[in-house]
RNA sequence: GGGCCGGUAGCUCAGUUAGGCAGAGCGUCUGACUCUUAAUCAGACGGUCGGGGGUUCAAUUCCCUCCCGGCCCGCCA
């Protein structure tokens, strides 16, 4: 069922350049007072991969574009650690974010905790107060490095400090018209179902039979029954007890509303799973139950990693950390800057593709592409100063993503910056801080080269002389070449001609000599163009391996 | 089965608001650089805009219909 006055599709018109222009719009013609509050919310569950990143980074740009606009926003974002653990991840990451097997650490201790709150969990590494704490932390962490300030709300600690008490009493005293509304959405709503899920007092966790409700007093009877979780089933203990309203939650469908009540919420942005689920009972709700305006909504789709669903409990994840390892903090933010509305394949094989997406991105924004379609300029130009925070007077000095994996085989930082000048990518009069900077993206496509072990990813072999067999022609041509270059002192130009004159001269075929070529300094059959990446090595250490010396 | 969102070049994506010659980057191919060897430069190839129908002088764009993919209509987020 669609509801068309809270239609979460229709914030973004397509009008706009900047998806974030549009959503802006529609928060103020909702007419909330500043400060406007900007929320999202992850559940603690497990690792933060990058598609929950959506739930702060698409709030965010929303907040950036309304701060423009004068208001104050504030940003948050909920921790849904109340909810229970369901099942068990098959990856966890510790605070630094190295993901680690769910059999380096206690799992049976997470095993018995299967079904209690993840603030109620201990933390498997040990680090933090609990298992919610270590996640929630983890998604700070994250927030944090993409450069993103964001207000940490726990729910639990709403529960327990008393703040959802009110909503909470409400929707108990008013059970039958709560079960009503849910109805509306969902055919399992029965008589005996009650929008509260008390913690039990016996075993800790949270249940679903609620047998008594006393609003007023602020209490309700339940009986710990077994809980259906997925394809298994948690088993409740059995024990009849009596709860407060601080000790247990309110079911999801009407936790979220009562967050906005609580909070204030002006805006919050979700993904596609809730688009036909959550938000139309949501919002009805809020209108009906809460007697407060929904936030304006805006879907996302979802993103794949290299093709496949992200999956927190399968382990098929990316980190923010991880990804700031391979590029700079604004290729990553200017990839959440695409249309919410298509769904995007963030892909580590290819993330040289993004870069350079984002390279050019730049370079529009200076003006200094050419042939560039107004469309793409007016883009660059709205929203590069969003992704890049404070912006440079002068366009940062970019080595190209693939060049930088280039120049990664070799370790020399001095001859990685010659080859770069040489190459023309680092201009005449840059600064010596400029071209630091740009030189340490060889470091990140080093790494993307390591990690993907693409065509890339060579290093030159100096300590140990590789197994080569040459024949007798071709060990003439080695050592002809080894004199050349110690009489000669080649540019790279030079002894790239001459490393064809030297396999013509001595009969041997050129792709051969090339190979045995890579495999002297690379051991691998193919490598950069060997001429000129000789020619920048020192000298002695090239001589003495072309005579197979060591 | 019903609903929502999406489908544009081999890949990653712009463009559709308001109908007006189908776009970029990467890849591929060819060529240049004394040179078949991945960094540079030039050029080319590459598309039924998911299919079909309709409206129109004109449709990737608007309408209808069908196909494919993801999601929702249980629980949970």
């Amino acid at each position: 069922m669609s509801d068309d006055e809270y239609d979460p599709h229709a914030t973004l018109t397509g009008d706009a350049v900047f998806w974030a222009d549009e959503a802006a719009d529609a928060v103020e013609a909702r007419g909330g007072d500043d400060p406007l509050v900007v929320k999202g919310g992850i559940s603690p569950s497990g690792v933060p991969h990058l598609g929950n990143m959506n739930e702060i980074m698409r709030g965010y740009y929303v907040a950036e574009v309304l701060r423009e606009r004068g208001h104050e926003v504030r940003q948050l974002f909920t921790a849904d650690d109340r909810d229970p653990l369901r099942g068990l991840p098959r990856k966890l990451a510790d605070l630094d974010g190295k993901i680690v097997d769910l059999g380096d650490v206690n799992a049976g201790a997470l095993g018995r905790n299967l079904g209690h709150p993840y603030t109620d969990i201990p933390d498997p590494f040990g680090c933090c107060d609990s298992y919610g704490a270590h996640f929630s932390n983890l998604i700070e962490r994250s927030a944090d490095r993409l450069g993103v300030d964001v207000e940490t709300v726990s729910n639990t600690e709403l529960y327990e400090s008393g703040e959802f008490e009110a909503v909470t009493r409400d929707l108990l005293a008013s059970a039958d018209e709560a079960r009503d509304v849910l109805g509306k959405y969902q055919d399992k709503v029965d008589e005996s179902y009650v929008p509260f899920n008390p913690i039990c007092e016996n075993c800790g966790k949270v249940t679903e039979t609620v047998t008594a409700i006393d609003a007023e007093a602020g209490t309700v009877d339940y009986e710990c029954t077994d809980m259906d979780a997925g394809d298994q089933t948690i088993e409740g203990c059995g024990h009849a007890g009596t709860a407060t309203l601080r000790e247990g939650k309110l079911p999801w469908r009407f936790e979220w509303p009562a967050q906005w009540q609580v909070l204030g919420v002006d805006f919050e942005p979700f993904g596609k799973d809730h688009a036909e689920g959550s938000w139309p009972s949501g919002s009805d709700i809020a209108a009906t139950l809460l007697g407060i305006e929904p936030p304006t909504p805006m879907v996302y789709e979802w993103f794949t990693l290299d093709g496949d669903p992200f999956s927190s409990s399968a382990g098929n994840v990316v980190l923010v950390s991880d990804v700031l390892e391979l590029v700079e903090r604004d290729v990553l933010r200017y990839f959440f800057t695409k249309d919410p509305k298509r769904a995007r394949d963030f892909s580590i094989e290819r993330i040289d593709l993004l870069v350079d997406e984002f390279d050019r991105f730049e370079r529009l924004y200076y003006g200094d592409v050419e042939d560039a379609s107004e469309r793409e300029i007016e883009r660059a130009e709205r929203i590069y100063p969003f992704v890049v925070g404070d912006v440079p007077d002068e366009r940062p000095i970019r080595l190209p993503y693939t060049f930088a994996a280039v120049l990664g085989m070799t370790e020399d930082p001095a001859l990685r910056e010659e080859i770069a000048r040489r190459e023309g990518h680092i201009p005449e009069g840059a600064s010596e801080e400029a071209v630091a900077a740009a030189l340490e993206r060889v470091e990140r496509a080093r790494e993307w080269a390591e990690r993907t072990d693409n065509q890339y990813n060579y290093r030159i072999e100096r300590r140990t002389m590789p197994a080569v067999d040459v024949d007798e022609e071709t060990a003439a041509a080695l050592d002809d070449l080894a004199a050349f270059i110690e009489d000669e002192e080649p540019d790279g130009e030079t002894l790239q001609g001459e490393v064809y004159e030297t396999a013509k001269r001595h009969d041997i075929d050129i792709g051969d000599f090339f190979a045995t070529g890579y495999r002297l300094f690379f051991d691998e059959e193919q490598g950069p163009k060997l001429g000129q990446f000789l020619a920048d090595l020192d000298r002695e250490f090239v001589v003495t391996r072309l005579r197979r010396e060591k």
